[in-house]
DNA sequence: TTTTTGTATATTGTATACATTCCGGCTTCG
DNA sequence: CGAAGCCGGAATGTATACAATATACAAAAA
């Protein structure tokens, strides 16, 4: 058992990410450093060195001597969030119609057709959700400034343990692929301000959407809605 | 004596982060962990900590059995940095100009003439570096948006450890205010998007001035300039 | 001489042991 | 009956010991 190229807090530090992306970790869970230990199979050394990291990236919270926990964004910062994503993006979006070269631009529009197809053939949502957060990346992408994809994508990252519960009604699907539309004009077109307002307010209302749709539910709470519990991460 | 408030961990940290800003540790300097933890009377483990939470910060590079080094920016990245600054400030001008306070803004506009003194009487540089920077501290600051404040809080870091290079000449200086009477001007008259490209421009001629400076200066190496070498961080 | 390879040393990654702090339940007192 | 204070168990922070890996240097081969 002597070669290992990934260190083990890697290995901890991304198994504890997909649990929080995928849901079995909720905001608000509390995560007990020797349990996680036990179950990966590791000493805690690895376990508190993967939290630390994981606190720093903003997806946990902790204070000393207090055990961490799943951040939990409460409605303010949320919006907070999203209202700062909107910005960046639309900056990204700017740059994009400038610097993206002519195949990524095309590869953004198949992008686009793409998820059009599955919108007339009634595929499957998540399909759909998939080929969305594509087409966000590919704009991103396009704008060739290394900190600004980190950083767009850092606070893209806080927000995914929400995204999961953001439910795609015909009707938002629609609007979605109209914003789109606007969005995928003004950049091929070289409309560099009009690329940055179309996606700014896109995004900005995805993230009042997300919210409502949240707020709407944590009335009469539904199986796999964060809430403020703090059961504890057991094996 | 078993009164610990603040943690071992964060004390290095500290420690490390002010030694990275006041020059001590140049970019491109290797930390070692035993040397580091015998120079703070502490054992290895809060120090790989510090340097954990120092490395998700973005000051430091690791990869795997390799020791940290002082994270060195390439002009690229560097530049990347400061348009990405200079987005993220100009966002936070365009909310401040319809959210800050009317006493927030009054704090604005003594310090934007406090400046105007200094530079009047000639007073010292560095105190004027300070004006600046709590110029655009104040307006990020006004946005009242967490995520915004703290993103741009964390690109600004990264940079620091460049800005104790830049000179202040007579000529940027005023350039430097002229730039920021027109971005107030524009905030008190609640010109939003003009505050957004005036100090997203200036942000952006700031950064350039600052590179040019360092490319300058690359060439006939001055004391405290910043190369890519690899001194050991010796106590 | 230059390059390569083997070995010794040093440094990082992990495990374990210990110290310190927190948390929950109990007692005790108002 | 309720609230405040105090233990006892449990979890975190830190130190140390050990294992795995990288680095430096020397010796050997081209």
């Amino acid at each position: 058992m002597t070669e290992r190229e990934t260190t083990q807090a890697d290995t901890v530090r991304l198994a504890i990410e997909s649990d929080i992306f995928d849901g079995s970790l909720m905001p608000g869970t509390s995560l007990e450093e020797g349990r996680l230990a036990t179950r990966f199979g590791v000493s805690r050394t690895p376990v508190r060195e993967a939290i630390t990291q994981l606190v720093q990236a903003g997806l946990l919270s902790k204070s000393a001597h207090r055990r961490a926990v799943v951040s939990e964004l409460d409605p303010g910062t949320l919006l907070d969030l999203f209202e700062a994503l909107s910005e960046l993006e639309g900056s990204t979006a700017f740059l994009s119609t400038t610097r993206m070269s002519r195949t990524e631009k095309q590869h953004l529009v198949s992008i686009h057709e793409s998820a059009a197809d599955n919108l007339r053939n009634q595929g499957d949502p998540n399909d759909y959700a998939k080929l969305g957060s594509a087409f966000h990346h590919a704009i991103v992408r396009g704008c060739h400034n290394k900190i600004l994809i980190e950083t767009t994508d850092w606070l893209s990252l806080r927000v995914l343990p929400y995204r999961r519960f953001q439910v795609m009604t015909p009707g938002r699907l629609k609007k979605n692929q109209a914003d789109h539309d606007v969005i995928i004009s003004a950049i091929v077109e070289g409309h560099a301000e009009g690329a940055r307002q179309a996606l700014q307010r896109h995004t900005l209302e995805q993230g009042d959407a997300l919210m409502r749709f949240i707020a709407l539910n944590k009335k009469k709470p539904i199986d796999g809605l964060p809430r403020a519990v703090n059961e504890e991460y057991s094996v």
